[in-house]
DNA sequence: CTTTGTGCAAATTCTTTGCACCAAA
DNA sequence: TTTGGTGCAAAGAATTTGCACAAAG
């Protein structure tokens, strides 16, 4: 818990006892959480805790460049603390997102273009995971 | 209207009068458009047409492989009747959506995974488009 | 007729907002 | 104290569902 502390601190986000507990969650579980999830994980142990918090925190997270949200699940927005250059897996069937890391870094160049300014890419793949595979 | 309503017979959907308006200005917008302006832009010449009915037609199309669905937008689903490899780009403030086309196609390949059986790749770029550049 | 498609209204789900209270500096 | 953070309840937006009616074969 004294990590994810720290860890808030390399991006200048101020701790709180909310927010250090869903940093702690993310680091570790990399799952690539839902709201609903991150709530839902923590609530027993913070009975308190609100969803808007919740939704408060990752936001600043985000902005703040901590985490980065995933547009891949169009049901949920999800988060991953993992914020170096990787693509991104769901199983239709279960949901579950899973990290491509095997990927030429030659893929998360920004292209040049003249009409736009590119900040970020995003790789993502669709299918199905061994244990759903009929699917 | 009559290419929209032969176009959709290349996919096996069944044409009614609603289907072929929506193909019709799915080939004739480029604009990766929700449904909601999908919606929009029928309703005065189809005054009795239903958001329901648009959201049933855009299912249909998905499964049926004539239309490919867009994650990149988390706000609203997204439309494309173009099917090849290409990517996107969303303008972060404005919100509009254009075609990538000039990249290399081994960017689309389907990387190799023992754990999963993956179907489709959808590579996003988000950023500022020139009019807004000041974002 | 029989099946398939459409459209309305209601229900659900996810996310955002307004505001009062709590906590830290 | 003053500022920023949290949490509740309500509002809002996107999508889905149930069901009755219309259209097509």
């Amino acid at each position: 818990m004294l990590e994810s502390h720290q860890y808030l601190r390399q991006f200048s986000i101020k701790p709180s006892v909310q927010r250090s507990a869903v940093m702690h969650f993310l680091l570790n579980n990399r799952i690539h959480p839902t709201i609903d999830e991150i709530y839902m994980a923590l609530s027993p142990t913070m009975p308190t805790l609100s969803k808007t918090t919740v939704y408060n925190t990752l936001d600043l997270f985000v902005e703040k460049g901590a985490v980065r949200a995933l547009a891949i699940d169009e049901k949920n927005a999800r988060y991953d603390v993992d914020i170096s250059a990787h693509g991104h897996f769901m199983c239709k069937s279960c949901g579950k997102v899973h990290d491509i890391f095997d990927l030429k870094p030659s893929m998360f160049q920004i292209p040049e273009s003249e009409s736009f300014r590119i900040d970020s890419v995003e790789i993502s793949y669709l299918g199905a995971c061994k244990s759903c595979k009929g699917n």
